[in-house]
RNA sequence: UGCCCGAUCGUCUAAUGGUAGGACACCGGCUUUUGGCGCCGUAUGUGGGGGUUCAAGUCCUCCUCGGGCAACCA
């Protein structure tokens, strides 16, 4: 990458490593990992960690491994794989020929048991799970050894290699480092290396009928591919003593491990079980409902991969324990949007406008800007004529304070077109409901001709009845009504969803330059926020929008806070 | 009541013994054919007590508060 990084904030990993390479370690080389466990999609808390290994990688010239954990066959599936590879490259992110899976270890990791054994630092439990958990004693109070603890060496390798042949039963038996029963440290405390699990793996299959667990996987899976940095969240810094144990024991290369705090976010859940709960129980559309805060689901939702990456960059790396605001995800997705998107208009509740006094017949072809924070992206024609739709929320008959769109008597500026005036407002006589509004234009203030001296206050966007085309859209709001909907062990965090996230609009008015968009195409509809068309309901006949964002709006705002 | 980690504006995050700064949010103003964008401004912070020092957010110490650790999960 080039000069951008300048501005890049530094965090206190770039400063470990600074120091490692101003010391020469690892030859100053610098590699990282994102290991992830495919038994769930990848969520924006794993895009901050994403960003930061891959990140590092870039900035160090140093390269970043994708390694799937993949140590317990019982949860994982290809499905998930497949979508982590998906939702990384999404991303922007490279790790090199190919993606690399602990279970590409299972023989080497084999072996450094079996060295472990004869060193007498492993041995074979036969206890049974409530043995060995009981055994194992509280934080508070240490544990006991084992009555298998001192088998001879012969037994154990004997034992162990009849476990990987399959004599055994799922829970029969468990290899365990031998390390010390009453450290304060429970991780230290003769943790289980393997277990017995007669399970299909999703890319080993039948081979092995015994699994490493994470704790010995994990760090050896890291010495083996020479990660310099292996970077980690919080809750695994009581594991670092015994990751340190393993390689000091097995005398092989020592990945530096080194933690953070993990990414948490306002009204929004982050627990990969709690984020299957959802789509198991059908509370969303699966994965990629664009209200999860899964990748899939931003990217569904219309977030750029730009913006995430600065959603990362902002957020900043540190120890202490956040919850990032939701409005900071949103303001890094405006941001991008704004600079990018095509501007177009939309009426989402449409109202019909009748422009008595122009022609019947009549069409004009209004020139509008594409975009105005990008001058390259040129202008296009709108066709206007006499019959229009505008926005149910650009109308009021009895306008309050401050509300400078149309009401009976006003004036306003319909977008790169004219000034109209509202005179009357027809409504179904049986309903009282309104039909249309009758209004009079300006011919002296069409847009951009500079004969009109009038001032309005406001500009509305509108679309031409008879050239709109139709179209679904759906607005979202947060899933969760609670700032931190499962902060309360006590309270179910589904009593938390917000009933309603999703309001799905059918007969959209759009302009006719959406004729093509496609999918996963991104716009701003003028004055309404940022949509992308859906990559998922949308069909040849029917184009699905969905509301990314919407844009900042000064007006609910003093709505909102009148009704206080 | 054991071990580990942490504590700076409302929310994040800088300041590496020497003027507590930035972003988001908020409030106010300017600008505006998007009540958008942009620009300007106001306000808001070092958890508490001792100590070291010419000087402490930073170092020491005690306390308080928060998080993590007792899956054959990762």
């Amino acid at each position: 990458m080039g000069n951008s990084e300048d501005n890049k904030p530094s965090n206190f990993i770039k400063e470990i490593i600074n120091k490692d390479i101003d010391n020469n370690k690892n030859n100053g080389r610098v590699i990282t990992r994102f290991p992830p466990e495919p038994n769930g999609y990848l969520h924006i808390g794993h895009a901050k960690s994403i960003c930061l290994n891959f990140g590092l990688a870039s900035e160090y010239n140093g390269k970043c491994n994708l390694r799937f954990d993949d140590t317990n066959p019982t949860k994982e599936e290809q499905e998930y794989v497949d979508s982590i590879i998906e939702d990384i490259r999404w991303l922007g992110f490279h790790w090199g020929e190919k993606e690399l899976y602990a279970s590409d270890y299972f023989d080497e990791l084999f072996e450094y048991a079996v060295k472990l054994i004869k060193k007498g630092k492993a041995y074979i439990d036969s206890s049974d799970g409530d043995q060995i958990k009981e055994m194992r004693g509280m934080p508070t109070k240490p544990g006991i050894e084992s009555p298998y603890r001192n088998r001879a060496v012969e037994e154990n390798l004997d034992l162990f290699m009849r476990m990987k042949n399959g004599e055994f039963k799922d829970g029969e038996h468990v290899l365990r480092a031998k390390i010390d029963m009453s450290s304060p440290n429970m991780n230290m405390r003769d943790p289980i290396m393997y277990r017995i699990k007669h399970a299909t793996h999703h890319r080993t299959g039948d081979k092995w009928c015994i699994y490493p667990m994470y704790d010995w996987a994990h760090g050896q899976s890291d010495s083996i591919e020479g990660i310099t940095h292996s970077i980690c969240t919080l809750e695994f810094e009581n594991h670092r003593p015994l990751y340190d144990w393993f390689v000091k024991e097995l005398e092989i290369h020592h990945p530096q491990q080194i933690e953070f705090a993990r990414l948490n976010m306002s009204y929004t859940i982050m627990s990969k079980r709690k984020l299957l709960q959802l789509v198991e129980d059908k509370h969303v559309d699966g994965w990629d409902d664009p209200r999860m805060p899964t990748i899939s689901g931003l990217r569904r939702r219309g977030y750029t991969p730009e913006a995430i990456r600065n959603f990362a960059e902002m957020v900043g790396v540190a120890k202490r324990d956040n919850v990032i605001d939701y409005s900071l995800l949103e303001y890094s997705v405006r941001d991008h949007l704004n600079k990018q998107a095509q501007r177009v208009m939309s009426v989402l509740r449409p109202i019909k406008v009748i422009l008595t006094n122009y022609p019947e017949g009549q069409i004009e072809e209004m020139e509008a800007v594409n975009n105005p924070e990008d001058e390259t992206m040129g202008t296009r024609m709108l066709p206007f004529s006499r019959e229009l739709f505008i926005d149910m929320d650009d109308f009021k008959e009895d306008p309050p304070k401050k509300y400078y769109r149309l009401s009976p008597g006003s004036e306003v500026r319909l977008r790169y077109a004219y000034i109209i005036k509202c005179d009357e407002v027809i409504k179904d006589p049986a309903t009282g409901e309104i039909i249309a509004l009758h209004c009079s234009y300006d011919p002296e203030t069409k847009s951009g001709v500079g004969t009109s001296t009038k001032k309005v206050k406001a500009t509305i966007h509108w679309v031409s009845a008879q050239h709109a085309i139709e179209a679904e859209v759906r607005l979202y709001d947060r899933l969760f009504n609670s700032s931190d909907p499962a902060g309360d062990k006590e309270v179910d965090f589904l009593s938390h969803i917000n009933k309603d996230s999703l309001e799905i609009l059918k007969n959209c008015k759009i302009e006719p330059f959406l004729k093509n968009a496609k999918i996963g195409e991104r716009f701003q509809f003028e004055r309404l926020g940022y949509f992308a068309v859906d990559n998922k309901n949308t069909t040849t006949d029917n184009l699905v929008f969905n509301r990314t964002a919407t844009l900042k709006d000064a007006w609910t705002k003093i709505e909102n806070a009148k009704n206080k």
